[in-house]
RNA sequence: GCCGGCGUGGUGAAAUUGGGAAACACGCAUGGUUUAGGACCAUGUGCCGAAAGGCUUAGAGGUUCAAGUCCUCUCGCCGGCACCA
């Protein structure tokens, strides 16, 4: 009855250009699933919509919208199936997931809905790509890929966990193939340090601070050599066939470096085939290290093999030292340049392959401190190097700023003015230079699938790669009869002749459509700014629009979207930013994350471990207040935790009393209630700080506790009830509704709101969600009498009620005078009286 | 291995700056109501003890008049990253 109410009159639409503040409220847009609604989604939603819900009784203009992330494989899957096109497949789970939102209640302008794989949607994403394309940022490159068995598609760094395929959990593998990638490495920078800007949860900057994982380093070029003659460095201009360049973050340590390690992939073993005298042994353990899957690299490998790489040499340019090369696959191809420099005194992984290898040792930093263990090297040796004098100094130092020796003129630097020294001396001497690292890789683009946005791009025999005219947006998706991924690794698009055949847009000429898709995150990357102007045609929305609602003010999702959606739309967000599409640089000024709600028996809901949830079942056992209320009330909001079928009963019993309370009590404004009138405004105050922390379960005991009260009296006074009805109507907005509407309808109270635009065929009067946050009052809180709590030696002995703001006096002469109290002093001296005002008295005897 | 978080009744948990540990809810027990069951209502419910009182926030120690909260160490759990040089 209230749902069709709210919808009919409109309250939740947005309006483009209000005179009042807006607010921009986001949740994460689900993936239509064929299961439908899931209770993983409906605990951020119902917070969110609180969240809204309170915005809008606080006089703001807020968006909260809703729409559909519709692309990806489950829907592919089904249809390959069935033979059902994923267009009606999402067609039908669309409409599920709609009505089952609407059964909770949800307040989301509908009318600004979306869809990811609509035409006039995916439109826009084409374009996005044609301005990354453009940029360059968009770019196809042959690589080794993570190439998913049973999905048959190449997927992101992100998409691989634990060497398995994010999605399915399936086996994956490196397969050598042509991939479109975006180029996210070049805002890696923009992307760590604007995470000062924004208010996140800190776990959330932390995670993706570490994903992007910048180190401040250098790059030091070690000439090779095959002969033992000693070169002077600055005599030689170092030329780049000659040399191995390694990354590090310790140059401080270079001193104790014993020898160099390429990965197996380096380029530097083709190069100097002729001088390998082992080639044979070194060939051979490449190939076994590239048969190593990243997981059986990564499980399996606990000892570090590796060959040694004879007849080549290198010299470290710090002290001419020539040192023995290495080829182990405990060095990373795609990290730094491939090649470190080994010091294994100094660096735990170093010291193992040393060890196995017999490879000499050699301790070049003193670490003080008073842990002996922590001490790198020999303690006595180290002292020995040091004049006498400096030990005081030595022992000044944190432990991890330790102090250089047998370093030749960096010798007795600490560690981190040694590195700045160091990387000086290599710029001056063009041996390297200072170097900013990060673990973040471009984004891997491409997917071999048939449900996902085809990529704009059009491959001619002369001209080579063309994008398509931005005015032939959107390149459609082709209706086929299979939709099967294939074994080659080509999309099933490419099967389709009508459509990969086309002229090129250049020279008109014959050629080919690209047939790899988008991957599922390129639509939700931008979706948030669609929302501002879900129709438009003519561009992505309208700028003056963006203006006025772009950043989101508050976005909640998540924590697996950390380092993907997350990261990716901060990226998008940032390079329309670039180039003048949006207004702001960061998309989310708030972004927060919710517990995810386990199974009943503490394990991830699924549907093979069967303790899924069914939202449907709830809201037609319980009701959708009920099941709103539990959600909010089940555990703190952060953490996950198991669903409990009897929690909820608990939560519909608070509603029955509420219902009782109302249809039973004498609820009048003729009656007066001043400890009731006391409690509301505490829980006015309560629950409206704790909506802002995102502490709903307290919030719900707090409404809990004054429905408890309520419930003892006999009569309850009308306007206190009435500010109650409306605190309770972002957790609970049908009751809410219900009774206050009941109220006006069964008493002779004078509508206030005439004017009021909202017209309704079920009620004339206001809905209680228009009505505004109630304000509280401070005085009433402050209570005039408080128990003072008497302790004899911190150990509370008797409480008394008091006056408030009594003074110490008076308290002690009350407190003394206590009967326990006396019989605890009794005998005893009295040392020393603590009072900490309006709380306790400690007498220590 | 590194980074982050956490550890409180039978259960989910609560506890402004260090100031009454266990709010609120579930469950359980007893009683009422009911033909019966469910629902509902009332009372009780950290542990030991007849009581007075004592003990209790993973464990050990420390600071303090006073510690769940601060400090040190140990143990355990969860999440993230992981041969990232």
């Amino acid at each position: 009855k209230w749902q069709k109410y709210w919808e009919e009159n409109k309250f939740y639409q947005a309006e483009d250009f209000s005179k009042k503040p807006k607010y921009y409220c986001l949740i994460e847009f689900p993936y239509p699933s064929a299961e439908g609604l899931h209770v993983g989604h409906t605990r951020s939603y119902t917070a969110m919509d609180i969240i809204a819900r309170k915005r809008r009784m606080q006089g703001y203009n807020v968006l909260h919208p809703i729409g559909w992330d519709a692309f990806g494989l489950p829907t592919e899957n089904f249809a390959i199936k069935t033979g059902i096109h994923p267009k009606i497949v999402t067609k039908k789970n669309t409409d599920n997931y709609r009505r089952q939102l609407k059964s909770l209640g949800f307040s989301f302008d509908w009318s600004r809905e979306i869809n990811t794989t609509d035409p006039e949607y995916y439109k826009w994403t084409q374009w996005i790509f044609l301005q990354f394309y453009k940029k360059g940022l968009a770019y196809k490159k042959k690589m080794p890929i993570n190439w998913c068995l049973s999905c048959k598609t190449g997927l992101a760094n992100e998409e691989v966990v634990d060497g398995k395929c994010e999605r399915c959990e399936g086996k994956t593998e490196k397969r050598e193939k042509e991939q479109w990638m975006l180029a996210i490495t070049k805002y890696a920078d923009r992307l760590l340090k604007d995470l000062d800007e924004v208010d996140y949860l800190e776990k959330i900057k932390v995670q993706q601070a570490n994903w992007i994982g910048q180190s401040e380093g250098a790059i030091i070029k070690f000439q090779i050599t095959n002969s033992k003659s000693q070169i002077n460095p600055k005599s030689q201009i170092p030329n780049s066939k000659q040399f191995i360049e390694v990354f590090t973050t310790r140059v401080d340590t270079i001193f104790g470096c014993t020898y160099l390690v390429v990965a197996p992939e380096h380029t530097i073993i083709k190069n100097l085939e002729s001088k390998i005298k082992n080639l044979g042994e070194v060939e051979k353990y490449i190939k076994q290290a590239k048969k190593k899957s990243d997981l059986q690299r990564t499980e399996l490998e606990k000892e570090k093999t590796g060959v040694e790489l004879k007849g080549i040499k290198v010299i470290n340019p710090f002290n001419n030292e020539e040192v023995p090369i290495f080829v182990a696959d405990y060095v990373l191809a795609s990290y730094g340049t491939g090649a470190v420099m080994a010091v294994p005194a100094h660096d735990g992984r170093d010291m193992e392959f040393a060890n196995k290898h017999n490879l000499p040792i050699k301790y070049v930093i003193f670490v003080g401190g008073t842990d002996p263990e922590k001490i790198y090297g020999n303690i006595n040796e180290a002292l020995e190097k040091f004049p006498k004098d400096s030990e005081k100094a030595i022992n000044k130092f944190h432990e991890e700023d330790g102090i250089l020796y047998d370093s030749g003129q960096f010798s007795q630097l600490t560690s981190e003015k040694a590195r700045q020294e160091m990387t000086k001396w290599l710029e001056k001497n063009k041996f390297g230079k200072k170097k900013i690292q990060y673990k973040l890789r471009d984004w891997i683009f491409s997917r071999q699938h048939y449900w996902g946005e085809p990529i704009p791009i059009i491959h001619c025999s002369k001209c080579g790669e063309v994008s398509v005219s931005e005015k032939d947006l959107p390149v459609e998706l082709p209706d086929v009869k299979k939709y099967e991924p294939t074994d080659t690794g080509e999309s099933p698009l490419a099967n389709v002749k009508d459509w990969v055949n086309v002229k090129c847009p250049k020279c008109k000429g014959s050629a080919k459509r690209e047939t790899d898709t988008m991957p599922n995150w390129a639509g939700s990357s931008w979706y948030f700014l669609r929302y501002t102007d879900s129709e438009n045609k003519k561009s992505l929305a309208d700028n003056k629009k963006l203006k006025y609602w772009i950043p989101v003010d508050w976005y909640n999702g998540g924590m697996e979207h950390t380092t993907l959606h997350l990261l990716y739309s901060r990226f998008w967000n940032k390079f329309l930013f670039d180039i003048n599409v949006v207004p702001t640089s960061e998309p989310y000024k708030k972004r927060t994350s919710h517990g995810m709600i386990l199974g009943e028996d503490g394990e991830k809901m699924s549907k093979s471990k069967g303790n899924v949830v069914n939202p449907d079942d709830v809201v037609v056992n319980f009701g959708a207040d009920a099941f709103r209320l539990y959600q909010m009330f089940i555990g703190p909001f952060e953490q996950a935790i198991p669903w409990d079928s009897r929690g909820i009963e608990g939560t519909k019993r608070f509603l029955g009393k509420i219902w009782d309370i109302s249809q039973t009590k004498n609820i009048s404004e003729k009656i007066n209630n001043k400890d009731l009138e006391k409690l509301l405004h505490k829980t006015i105050k309560k629950v409206g700080d704790d909506i802002e922390e995102m502490g709903f379960n307290t919030a719900v005991s707090s409404l809990m506790i004054f429905i408890n009260k309520c419930y003892e009296c006999d009569d309850v006074p009308k306007n206190i009830w009435e500010k109650f009805l409306i605190i309770l109507s972002p957790f609970a907005p049908h009751i809410a509704e219900e009774l206050w509407q009941q109220m006006r309808t069964n008493t002779d109270y004078t509508q206030t709101n005439t004017d009021s635009p909202y017209k309704s065929a079920l009620s004339q009067y206001r809905s209680v969600s228009l009505e505004p946050w109630p304000k509280y009052n401070s005085k009433l809180i402050i209570e005039d009498t408080f128990e003072l709590v008497i302790q004899i030696n911190g150990k509370v002995r008797d409480t008394i009620s008091v006056k408030k703001d009594i003074s110490q006096k008076e308290a002690e002469k009350l407190a003394l005078s206590q009967e326990k109290i006396k019989n605890w002093v009794k005998g005893k001296k009295v040392k020393k009286i603590i009072f900490v005002p309006n709380r306790l008295i400690n007498i220590v005897i």
